[in-house]
DNA sequence: CAATTTACTCAACAAACGTTGAGCGAACAA
DNA sequence: TTGTTCGCTCAACGTTTGTTGAGTAAATTG
């Protein structure tokens, strides 16, 4: 009945890193608080440092789940050119979200978006293949920062559907 | 010989704003301290108090200088598809660099966005203009993103106008 | 000239932050 | 059951932050 100790562990331990998760993506790593996430998961803010050791490991870890996954928005792209926007990973919010204040995630963020632009240029042909494919993915990061993280009026209740119809030829205009 | 007291009083101030929109635009808001925008003006920490009361309204100060400027990209891009980028003001880029974590910033982005995308959307005909002009806007802000803030080696040393050459088809593809 | 305004510095405050060490009580091993 | 491990809380530390009020010296005003 009572839950053995590892696993009272392990759930808290899953309690804190998805309250990390969505409080990293919703106010980045800086206005996020120890404090916040230890409220947020129950639990005294001296336990989360017991458990991370320090605030930027916990979002080391809390960023890197959903990280090997991003790649897979670029699959479906280049398979068949449907976005998928809106089924973004927290954990990739939470880098997304990070990227232009915390140094760290921005090195985390350019080390993804380099994975992404390298599969996508062995997929082009031509001379500018690795160009084209930097921009591809920077496309698709403006319009994920303005629909996900701006909440732009103009992208809001748009269906994902839509968005990936208009997008289709401006992306293929790039390969 | 001696300035006058108006001249120091908008000197300093001006030196002031011009070390805040630097350090706004590297670092973001929340890492921007005052005690460093006054050190690199020269000056006392509480001279900045003095002159802006408070942060915020220094931060407000520092961006809201070349909010105007920035709608020049857009009609550049409508008119000859001529992107500029590189040429950012720096008061634009303090702006974007904060917009994902300082929630005025964010507030200031979607006010900036949305008068350049009801611009673009009155010069584009259909019925999706506004969703159209919408995706412009933010393919032009992933690529300033990946090339002004994050730095992504793949736009490094690349000149303007081939980032403009590759990206002229898939914005016309968007219009 | 004397009187006053003001640009500026200095020292300090209160709050919030990440982080730490001691201690308590329940689960574990013997 | 006895001793140990360990998840967890409590209280506090030291630092950094934005911000403030008193004080100084120089420019202004009369």
């Amino acid at each position: 009945m009572t839950p053995t100790r590892a696993e009272r562990r392990a759930r808290t331990e899953q309690r804190i890193l998805e309250a990390a998760r969505a409080l990293f993506a919703e106010k980045g790593f800086e206005r996020t608080t120890i404090r916040a996430v230890a409220a947020a998961a129950g639990i005294d803010p001296a336990l989360v440092m017991q458990h991370f050791g320090t605030k930027q490991s916990l979002f080391e870890r809390a960023v890197h789940v959903g990280t090997e996954d991003a790649g897979r928005l670029v699959d479906d792209l280049l398979g068949s050119l449907g976005v998928k926007l809106g089924e973004l990973p927290q954990g990739s919010l939470a880098m997304m979200r990070s990227m232009l204040t915390h140094p760290e995630a921005a090195a985390s963020a350019r080390a993804t978006f380099s994975r992404q632009i390298e599969q996508i240029g062995a997929a082009i042909e031509g001379r500018d293949a690795r160009l084209k494919a930097a921009l591809i993915t920077l496309v698709l990061l403006g319009v994920t920062v303005g629909h996900q993280l701006l909440d732009l009026d103009e992208l809001r209740d748009v269906p994902a559907e839509e968005v990936a119809r208009l997008l289709r030829p401006a992306l293929q205009a790039l390969t």
